[in-house]
DNA sequence: CCGATATGTTTGGTATATAAAACGAAGGTT
DNA sequence: AACCTTCGTTTTATATACCAAACATATCGG
């Protein structure tokens, strides 16, 4: 129970499972049907891959077919649809808006941790964007501030690039350190 | 190859993977050895799983043992080692420095996605620690404003890039009373 | 030397998540 | 009707990651 590091397989739902679910989300807002294969197609996986997970989402109560076969979700479904994309959409926001990184990165990165992130987590994050994104003067200096400071680091010396890591996050401990010290 | 989404599975290092090799470094920091059932029991798995994949990852080159069975990293595991680490340490720092999160779900969610963080991203998530940790007025007035912040928020004075990070964080917020209901 | 304990591996089983291939059903075309 | 395609499922196989239990080995105490 205490195992932290377990936590992870016994996450609500899986990344596969996450983006099933979100596909035939998407697919209904495109298309309005979804069918097995039209998921199939958009995760690139075969549909018998899709089948069978669709299957058990069929028998955890997550998603539903009509009598033609087309797919849509149960309340619990739209509700797990809702939780992952809001999860994704902030922290593709977090990483572009508040540390710019390309687009393709974040959403690469955004895309492995979107279903991971717990709710406590996911509601900081957005309270943090807002008041990062305000348009009051301390934050705009703040943003200014940060812009300026891109590039102004001396890490980019260093050798490795894990290297880099170990150095900024001893670095960055320092810096809390001596805050705390202080504060 | 651009299927963004299954970048997940073809992460460099898995979950369990990870926390082996990290289990070996504090195992070798505590008490100067590690053994296959050092590791099962911190990680709180029997000896013949940690068995398997202690040998899987010997396969792979990131394990080594010495004449008597006592596991050891090769350059790569430590690199590795290093490298999961100098991440975890990153993102607890922001989930509770910046996020202010409580210390477990900090840990928790940090657990969970440590070893899936892009290397950009961290070293941008690095550079952001240090700018919102310094001690300058400018740092220390949107900290001060960050602290105030919590709890209030005002939805009329927004403009649409926020607007949608709102719309989030109210569905973030039905999310939570649905998963009320259910827990 | 013998038995108990500790350690590591192996085997068989579960669960997830994929592919590949075969199968059945439905629908359209000629 | 005969043929082809699409669609969904099922089966067989792979890989990861775990457990439980049996097995092998090694070491220590009496």
């Amino acid at each position: 129970m205490d195992d932290i590091w377990k936590q992870f397989e016994q996450n609500p739902i899986s990344h596969s499972a996450a983006h099933h679910i979100v596909a035939i989300v998407e697919l209904l807002e495109r298309n309005g049907y979804a069918r097995v294969s039209d998921v199939a197609k958009l995760l690139n996986i075969t549909r018998g891959s899709a089948s069978l997970t669709l299957k058990s989402l069929k028998q955890r109560g997550l998603v539903a077919e009509d009598e033609n076969r087309f797919l849509k979700l149960s309340d619990e479904g739209e509700t797990v649809a809702s939780s992952v994309r809001g999860r994704a959409f902030l922290i593709r926001r977090f990483f572009m808006d508040v540390l710019d990184l390309p687009s393709e990165d974040a959403e690469v990165d955004a895309c492995k941790i979107e279903h991971l992130l717990s709710l406590a987590t996911a509601e900081r994050l957005a309270q943090f964007l807002r008041y990062f994104c305000a348009k009051d003067s301390i934050a705009v200096a703040f943003r200014e501030g940060w812009e300026q400071y891109e590039g102004s680091c001396d890490w980019a010396s260093t050798d490795s690039a894990v290297c880099q890591i170990e150095r900024i996050a001893k670095l960055a401990c320092e810096v809390k350190a001596q805050d705390s010290e202080q504060g």
